[in-house]
DNA sequence: GATTGCCTACTCAAATTTGAATATAATTAG
DNA sequence: CTAATTATATTCAAATTTGAGTAGGCAATC
């Protein structure tokens, strides 16, 4: 769904082919936002364009290269695109970190390969929070605010992520991930 | 790949039918953890049958109820199994939080629409960061500690995401998304 | 004592995602 | 100047996920 709306955003705007979605998506750095594979992409646009939303206007063909399939949104898909939309302001379904799920089963792996690929994530972590907040500052000058939002909340998520991660690695290392009854160190 | 490793990892410990693995994961609260649908479940463990990860061990008839198919874990399985799970700790795959696609796109839509819907999703995450710490301290006594780092982990997040929904919050409602060159609002 | 709904156990078609393949042109590197 | 890479534009089979269906039994309700 989160495809179809993307290639409804961009319609909107102007019409496009779906390569050209791919690139402008790329520019905008909407594909670090949302996963952004080609297959999905031209799945997406077949779909909205058999039920209506979205329409052909033009193939432009060419000898050498294939042809290029020029869509437009329609009524219905600008409905459509406001539904989903709000749909993604409204609700809130779980993510599944998947770190979680290998914390639930660690206890039948030997601690000190966990904690050898935690360092290593503890380091990219670190990486990330930083070129997070490089990447907010650079952007606060010229960018809309709904954009800041976005780096700020990646920078935060990123950083939740490192204390937690270093948390654990602690407790790793010292093979305390199975002892009962000793409430998390926590800093204030 | 998730839901192999929640398979093979529950086999660990005892040979069990696909169903019964269903209820272990929903008494351990794994569900929480991981998607758990049970075409999923099903096809994970067929997928894990044709690669001889896992075994049928015994095949349960009675007249009345559906057969019980009982599986083993394998030694290839339990090689798989240290490789996905090692694998989960490793990489570290991108989170795409469905909202920022919305955000993204967020200037074709009336701004109170989007108020109204924040609204009700911060008053529903104020209610999970409450319930997440709840769970935490009850949980401290009784599970081990990489029980306690999950729940606690979930708190942590669920309250990065409520004060980045405030801030957003605050500025929907001040018609300022659009605005360029200003820092937010941010508080220490 | 009939109805309603949940529990057991699994199955399956349809929708979607993945990942690679295609074929040509333009660009860059050695 | 030529080989290797990157860009253009799309397609497709295979893997996976989704969501609902099946069908009998048991429990609670009214």
């Amino acid at each position: 769904m989160s495809m179809k709306l993307a290639v409804l955003g961009l319609l909107l705007e102007r019409d496009m082919h779906p390569y050209e979605m791919m690139l402008v998506m790329k520019d905008r750095a909407i594909d670090q936002i949302t996963k952004l594979q080609m297959g999905s992409l031209y799945y997406a646009v077949d779909q909205l364009a058999k039920n209506g939303q979205i329409a052909q206007v033009e193939i432009i063909r060419s000898s050498d290269r294939p042809d290029k399939t020029i869509y437009r949104i329609t009524d219905s898909g600008k409905a459509l695109f406001e539904q989903l939309l709000l749909q993604l302001f409204k609700k809130n379904d779980t993510l599944y970190h998947p770190m979680y799920l290998a914390l639930a089963f660690s206890r039948h792996i030997d601690p000190a390969k966990i904690a050898k690929l935690l360092e290593e994530r503890i380091r990219e972590t670190e990486h990330q929070v930083n070129l997070a907040y490089q990447v907010y500052e650079e952007h606060v000058p010229v960018v809309p605010r709904a954009a800041l939002h976005l780096m700020y909340g990646k920078y935060e998520h990123s950083l939740t992520e490192l204390n937690w991660l270093k948390r654990l690695y602690a407790d790793v290392r010292a093979h305390k991930l199975g002892d009962i009854g000793k409430p998390l160190e926590l800093k204030e």
